[in-house]
DNA sequence: TAACAGTTTGTAAACGTTTACAATCTTACA
DNA sequence: TGTAAGATTGTAAACGTTTACAAACTGTTA
């Protein structure tokens, strides 16, 4: 036996399929009498609109497609809470994509986009790997869509971001390394296709400029914003010649595993060497030791893009599209102390 | 200007949209002349089928519903990128919705359950909040559905899971324990009312009694599955009068809490007190120190849910619905040792 | 060439809603 | 009581597909 749909409500109630209709979307243009038979009709056969239909007909899927480099990232699901916060208050529901490490093509992404799976997109990944195609195959149809925690690239000029500012950011640990008297600092970065990792090398860059220190060039290494990717990146800066005595890293996940594998070549952090981080992520306060990093607002991020993006989905893209840069904090824990006097 | 539809290709062509649709869909019905003046048309109108009027006349999405716990856990994040996989590569997509901390209520999973938004529902989480709601609701349509590393509950007999033995598991890594000499083993468990937690609990119970030990009531102490919550546990165990000299975490999570509580408190891991954890979650091996712990095969789990998920929803609801059990595996790293010899 | 089988195509209904428009019913007021 | 205005309801079309069925072809065989 199939579901109740609309019609058998009419025919138990006696009225037409119009007025169920109203009954559920609209009940003050139904009279109160008419409504409660409508209900009682409703009640008993246990109707719910078919969703299916409802979406075809209205052309509205109230999903939100949310594409991120990794799920298992806390940072990133520290954003996605904020996204869901506010998605689900507005009745939306969330489809994730992840872009590294995915079967998923850029292709399906843009055919998925294109074909009205979702209602808007939010991109909390570098545009890089797919945006020109998405781009080229959509933007007749200027499918809403915000970006967070990246930076926007010159293709994409009118989509509206949120984000911390990376270079300030990246420039303040840096500098709050040196004040500490460190002059070797190395910066463990994450994937050189990402703006975002270059915004905070950029930073790095010119802090370090600004205090006069040349940039000894085996200190900048990837590390693939991984755990594994930044012991390996730390494994070849303890081999350099000219070792650094801090190392700066661009996310707390590589702030994890660099932590580690300068535990296991016997170093003390922060005694003998210093490690800054940044994302704030839950772990940095339980490392060991606790980790100093630059926070991040994740959560707000996640619920302001996500506000942005409606707006945009029910008012049409707006064209005025600066970016909202919210702040960010260092957070001085214990993991960074001046250097060893050798 | 709107999208292409059907129509309008159907008219380029000079063909009824009966033949385009078999193009799209079953084009060897189709003579290759004519598949060729309708694959032209199609590509000059940038045609691609809207997916929402084949949900809606298909009745199938491609959505499935994945409930977890928490998308902030690494280790089902792990589960997740095994469904993601198996889901992917069958055109599935994900949407994800977490009970804890979560604003969406029973009734709205059950609501969209019921409301055809997703073909199937994968159950990472315990039933007991909401189970018997949705069964009510959706039990006369049965719904596609598995659980994960969960177990079942009795309402739901017939729900086919995927899971390891969580009882053997845990009684395991308690004679682990006893056998490195430990007597007072304390026990953090996450949230009584899940099934999963009670199993291990069960069979940290079933260790202690084998070993002829009487449990301290004071021994096993809640950390609902969180850092926090850990910490706060561990802050109790240590002001027991009969100080535990082992501490068994019921997941990875809140082992490193508890590793962290106990570095606060001045206390050396494993010298002075050793830890087990749970999961076996990708940040297990760069605790310090690395985390003895129990594995689950997270990825694979997620892919044999998936996959019988799959199953399901093609061939219909089986009814012998026995549970697949996974191995597990004692994972030996640095956090436990024999206890201090007062 | 006629008849037949098989292949290819077209016609039209159906899926469950929403909604413009028309029709009917109320109510208030003259 | 009659009429107009407003409130309430019904009718029917539309959204873009898929698909059962019928119609029109094609080629083969007698």
């Amino acid at each position: 036996m199939s579901r109740a749909s609309i019609k058998d409500v009419a025919k138990l109630a006696g009225v037409s399929i119009a007025t169920v209709s109203r009954c559920v979307n609209e009940p003050h243009r139904v009279r109160p009498g008419t409504r409660e038979r409508v209900q009682t009709a409703i009640n008993e056969t246990g109707y719910s609109p078919n969703t299916l239909a409802q979406s075809f007909r209205r052309g509205k899927t109230h999903v939100i497609m949310v594409v991120l480099p990794s799920v298992g990232d806390p940072f990133f699901t520290a954003v996605m809470r904020g996204i869901r916060d506010v998605a689900s208050d507005k009745g939306y529901s969330l489809l994730i994509s992840e872009t590294q490490f995915n079967t998923m093509t850029a292709d399906e992404i843009g055919s998925m986009v294109v074909s009205r799976q979702a209602d808007g997109i939010v991109l909390l990944a570098s545009l890089s790997p797919f945006g020109t195609r998405v781009l080229s195959a959509t933007s007749h149809r200027a499918l809403p869509m915000v970006i967070g925690c990246e930076t926007i690239t010159d293709e994409l000029a009118s989509c509206p971001g949120v984000h911390i500012d990376n270079f300030a950011a990246a420039r303040e640990a840096t500098s709050y390394l040196q004040g500490l008297g460190h002059e070797r600092i190395a910066f463990i970065f994450g994937e050189h296709k990402t703006l975002l990792t270059r915004d905070r090398e950029n930073g790095y860059r010119e802090a370090m400029t600004r205090a006069n220190q040349v940039i000894d060039s085996g200190w900048v290494v990837e590390g693939r914003l991984t755990i594994e990717g930044a012991i390996a990146a730390t494994g070849k800066l303890l081999a350099h010649p000219k070792r650094p005595t801090a190392i700066f890293c661009a996310n707390d996940e590589m702030a994890m595993g660099c932590l580690h594998a300068l535990k296991s070549a016997g170093l003390r952090v922060p005694e003998d060497i210093s490690v800054v981080g940044f994302d704030d992520n839950r772990y940095a306060k339980i490392t060991d030791p606790p980790l100093t990093t630059v926070a991040q607002p994740a959560r707000h991020i996640g619920e302001r893009v996500m506000q942005r993006l409606l707006y945009e989905i029910e008012n049409g893209r707006s064209k005025d599209a600066e970016p909202e840069i919210v702040p960010h904090e260092l957070i001085i824990r214990d993991s960074a102390a001046a250097p060893p006097k050798h």
